[in-house]
RNA sequence: GGCUCUGUAGCUCAGUCGGUAGAGCAGAGGACUGAAAAUCCUCGUGUCGGCAGUUCGAUUCUGCCCGGAGCCA
């Protein structure tokens, strides 16, 4: 049995896996993409050794800040992982908020080996002329860079994406925590108040004075507010106010890609007693389990 | 008490030489196949502080009133 549990950030999704994993002595694979990499913890909200109670975590801590990791190594490592479980008839819950990785691991998402390529030299505007010329009913979008690369690779390489919607694995269940969006927002906000308060900023100053430019590094909410404050562009409080913002747009995005790519049942969270939602998804996973 | 400025979208403000209004932020919705915590797209009707006057017509001009800021006494 797979049990898969997301939603946003902020949630309770780390609480809930271990306790689903002690229930059902699985063994968790990580699908978040910013705690693949070590030592961004506090920013990531990665759960901490004691935490794990002695679970066994996969595709947590596995990469450098300055390596590179993207959805196409996720989906080799992960479905790696998940074969061998299943060959030793383990359960396995995927725990994690990033869509996009939870899609390609389980649907039939297909990658090819490739050459990278930057066309630097290019515009937005001379890329999609190029995409154009070779395809003219491409519907990329032209005032997206990275897609636009993207689909020029594509088109060079000669490979086309498939449609990815059907599910490769048998007895998966997709689990949502979720709340209403009042409530998010001000867990996002406390939670930023405490990760400032436990050291976030210490975090990202090492590594700010390790390579501020890292690709792992820049994009990571809690980073790349306070490497701005570190630059003084921005003061303290504005680096705070600007994580939290962040959290809450990001929070959105999650919502919209959950909603709208993913078949999921969502569960509301009852944080003044957490158990009740134990409660709540291990009687809908026993209704709707098919193995074990 | 007198003088000056000010009251417009949840917030900060712009604007209408009189024909009922628009930006940024906040917020909302969406896209998504190799950085996805990324990248990109779309969405702004609100007694224009209240009452009266002038006017065909006032948020815009005038008067009074009620808030707010400053200066002088």
């Amino acid at each position: 049995m797979i049990i898969v549990i997301t939603g946003p950030t902020a949630v309770g999704k780390t609480k809930l896996s271990i306790n689903l994993a002690k229930k059902y002595n699985a063994q968790i694979i990580n699908a978040d993409s910013v705690q693949i990499y070590k030592k961004i913890d506090i920013a990531s909200a990665k759960i901490t050794d004691k935490e794990k109670e002695n679970i066994i975590h996969h595709l947590i801590d596995i990469k450098n800040y300055d390596e590179d990791y993207s959805v196409y190594d996720y989906q080799i490592d992960a479905r790696r992982i998940i074969d061998k479980l299943e060959k030793e008839n383990k359960n396995i819950i995927i725990v994690g908020g990033t869509g996009l990785y939870i899609k390609a691991l389980l649907y039939d998402y297909r990658f090819n080996k490739e050459e990278k390529e930057e066309y630097t030299n290019l515009t937005d505007e001379e890329l999609y002329n190029i995409i154009l010329s070779i395809n003219p009913n491409s519907t990329v979008d032209k005032n997206n860079r990275r897609r636009l690369v993207r689909e020029l690779i594509n088109l060079k390489n000669n490979t086309e994406n498939n449609k990815g919607d059907k599910l490769l694995y048998n007895d998966v269940m997709f689990i949502g925590l979720t709340t209403d969006r009042k409530e998010l927002y001000e867990r996002i906000n406390s939670r930023v108040d405490n990760m400032i308060n436990n050291g976030l900023i210490d975090e990202a100053k090492y590594f700010y004075k390790l390579d501020k430019n890292a690709k792992s590094l820049k994009t990571v909410i809690g980073y790349k507010e306070l490497f701005k404050y570190f630059d003084n562009e921005i003061t303290k409080q504005e680096a705070i106010d600007l994580i939290k913002k962040n959290s809450r747009h990001y929070a959105k995005r999650q919502y919209t890609w959950f909603n709208n790519k993913m078949d999921i049942k969502w569960f509301n969270v009852d944080f003044s007693n957490f158990d009740n939602t134990i409660k709540d998804v291990i009687e809908y996973i026993d209704k709707n389990k098919k193995t074990i």
